[in-house]
DNA sequence: GTTAAACTGTGAACAGTGTTTACCAAAACA
DNA sequence: TGTTTTGGTAAACACTGTTCACAGTTTAAC
């Protein structure tokens, strides 16, 4: 290789990161803008004021606006993924994990609002398409919450039964509260950890085993 | 009362009923548009256009979109609190009657997905200021609720308990099977009944009393 | 009966939105 | 040195909710 195929090709690099740092800046200001604005006001317009770019310049870099805030909803399932997956390694007795992730999906819910909002009531299209050969969001998120079950299940620690029908049990009730906390400010954050804390009793002892 | 006078009221009655029914056809268009294309789509200025009026004369009886949309709603509420009031009252046995009332919440979400979607998960700010001297929903969905849990409770049917915390887990484990069912495709109509039935039997043994 | 006031509806405009297209300057290539 | 590709943009299009000045009509007052 001459010295004149070294220039092209790091002039070629340069300008390929150029574009990956201008793509990243509209990412970041568009999440930033988001979860300012949260999910009705975001706008694509206003992304491109504030990163200092014209609108039109954002559709050499994304399809649309819905392109732009898959990404931008990505990041937050990312983060919930961790904390999920975290919840999940933290313990080995299959109770104990239960409920672990039953507080780490609660946690987020009340932390990230916005983003659970998008990913869990408005937008959960997004995750429901899967994007880049990631499996589905239901794989990750309740592939561990079944396999709690399935291993309390065989090691007698509760009832028989489906584990995926336990499965989306555990998803509507952990839902049920969260997303009531989202839409009712009556719900409060206070509110939402009681009523956890009192029914989850209610719901082990149902489902613990006929002695 | 003279023949001038007869005829003064007789024409500003016939005025009066006249400005009703416009506002009526406005509400009745807005309804029909609303159901048909959602929350999102929904817009003003199509409700003119199939009314056949200009966008503005709709200003001349609502304040604006959002009053308008208000009242579309409140119908879809009137609906949820029939069905939820008849459940209610079709028996005497409290637990029968919570049974009763989450059927019939979920058939209602199920039924009136758009309705629910509006009332319950988007715009519950609508149902949470009170209008026309009503109470709050809370009041109307969740005293019947509460009342039953505390009639159990007094029965000794179910656990002691906080019958207002009771009745928040109660709505949270609805509200989280209906706002699935409507978020996520996956959970099917058929999928929702099956975990409510199963779920159900382990959350009434759970609230057994301790015999 | 004439005049003034109130009512009813509208066209036009404003400030937004997402998106497309033609164009321009600068860089890369031949 | 042309020539072509690239990165960015202004302008326009089709929408949105909302406001306002302005008509035509109906009512009220003198």
């Amino acid at each position: 290789m001459n010295s004149a195929e070294r220039l092209r090709e790091a002039s070629l690099q340069r300008r390929d990161q150029e574009k990956q740092e201008l793509r990243q800046l509209f990412l970041d200001t568009a999440a930033e803008l988001f979860l300012e604005q949260g999910h009705e006001r975001f706008s694509l317009r206003q992304v491109a004021e504030r990163a200092g770019y014209s609108p039109a310049t954002i559709y050499h870099y994304f399809e649309n606006k819905d392109d732009l805030l898959s990404h931008v909803i990505d990041e937050g399932y990312q983060l919930f993924k961790k904390q999920f997956i975290a919840a999940s390694t933290s313990t080995t007795d299959p109770i104990a994990r239960l409920i672990a992730l039953g507080r780490a999906y609660i946690d987020f819910g009340l932390q990230h609002p916005i983003y659970y909002q998008v990913i869990f009531m408005r937008r959960s299209d997004f995750l429901m398409r899967p994007r880049s050969g990631e499996q589905q969001p239901r794989a990750v998120t309740f592939q561990v919450v079944q396999q709690a079950i399935q291993e309390a299940m065989e090691a007698g620690l509760i009832q028989q039964g489906d584990a995926e029908t336990f499965g989306d049990a555990f998803w509507a009730w952990m839902h049920g509260l969260v997303a009531l906390s989202i839409s009712m400010p009556m719900f409060t954050e206070e509110r939402v950890r009681q009523v956890h804390a009192e029914f989850g009793r209610f719901l082990i002892q149902g489902l613990q085993p006929a002695s």
